[in-house]
DNA sequence: GCCTGTGAACCTTTTCACAGCA
DNA sequence: TGCTGTGAAAAGGTTCACAGGC
């Protein structure tokens, strides 16, 4: 994954993992002080908000460029704007939907996709009672068609919301479709072709790391 | 949230937090292994079945104790049962939900749940139209009664699947009926007295990383 | 005086490389 | 010979503290 050759247009900088992984945080803030027509705000204040501490954001935002004013702070509209190019959120993204269980119904449910650069353009199921169903407006196509749909429709971000045994047979032939970023929700772990981005959120995970903590604290009585 | 005082059993010892993330994906590849009766499992293979190197394999299991056999491996069931004890599975953790949306039905409907550690001993919405009403066998309760149905009912893990507006209200609740671990799925930033686990789990957040990475490789064309 | 931008120090995590034991 | 356990080195991330411009 590594990229030495910066663009020759000068855009391109190396941004750390970790700060990327802030700046949606960042987005979200910034969008909710600008809906309250602020048009200013401190690292002090974004870090308040975001819940970090203000080095970091004052960091994390020098790696994008030199965007504040000193003694003054951010421009929020102008940092909102270089975050949203960042991000590539200045453009909408096709995703696609692998999987309609109530998980794939609440991602495909989800407002603030179409509004934030996201918009859902196939959603894939293998159960035959759901395919041609209407799910938030669109219509379910069936799983055997992701490489023929997705391609179709342009999809680069690929959702798998499926039973963890098939996630990799989807996987494939998303990135048979053209798809290379890949966000997860099955159990399971997927190998990709380099050049493909994948994410995976693994809800037992999330909660065994929080039983670890738990039970430290509490620790159970011997009787149980 | 330091902790200075190494019990007197002995048993505690100080594990990094990158290490605690990966334990419930080792013991997932464990119990995986274990399904097919290997009886013993090297750090290479450990690690080719969770997707990490063999060298953090080593390091991790290391914080545990020492629990291999050089030349052979580690045992399977040995290494699971440990992996058990230090993330509080070995007895059932009382979890409840709130917010029945797609998402939060889709959390009370997740198989694996009472299999590991986790009992869903609450559910909890605040619309009259799902109150009473069964979900994966449990009896929605209003949200109002959070403090008093969870104090009651032992619940010490909420997770938190509501719109962000009333996510902090919750969590408010939820942590005066006793609960000190949370799992947030609300895109709001929530405060928590010390003392209290907190997790996130974000789905635009995860949908804008990708988007990055994305963006970076397929160049939006400058007539886009 | 105020707040950003950033080198430097510090801490955490990862990786290397090999000693030590079966 | 094979594979674990672990110091040491390297990389990555966070925090400090202050110079620099408004």
């Amino acid at each position: 994954m590594g990229h030495d050759s910066a663009g020759t247009d000068g855009a391109s900088r190396r941004i750390p993992e970790a700060t990327v992984a802030r700046l949606p945080i960042y987005y979200r803030a910034l969008v909710d002080v600008a809906d309250r027509d602020v048009t200013t705000v401190s690292s002090d204040r974004l870090a308040e908000l975001a819940g970090v501490n203000a080095a970091k954001v004052r960091k994390d935002l020098s790696y994008l460029g030199t965007y504040g004013t000193r003694g003054v702070g951010y421009d929020v509209k102008q940092l909102l704007a270089e975050i949203s190019r960042d991000l590539g959120l200045t453009h909408d993204w096709a995703v696609a939907i692998v999987g309609l269980g109530h998980l794939g119904q609440a991602l495909a449910d989800y407002r603030g996709f179409g509004a934030r650069g996201f918009r859902v353009a196939a959603l894939f199921d293998a159960d035959p009672a759901k395919i041609g169903r209407q799910v938030g407006g669109l219509e379910v196509s069936p799983a055997a068609s992701i490489r023929a749909v997705a391609s179709e429709r342009g999809v680069r971000i690929g959702i798998i919301a499926t039973p963890p045994h098939v996630a990799q047979a989807v996987a494939d032939d998303l990135v048979a479709a053209g798809v290379s970023s890949i966000l997860n929700f099955a159990p399971a772990l997927l190998s990709v072709p380099g050049g493909v981005s994948l994410r995976k959120v693994d809800l037992a995970v999330e909660l065994q790391i929080l039983a670890f903590y738990q039970s430290r604290r509490s620790v159970p009585a011997a009787g149980g």
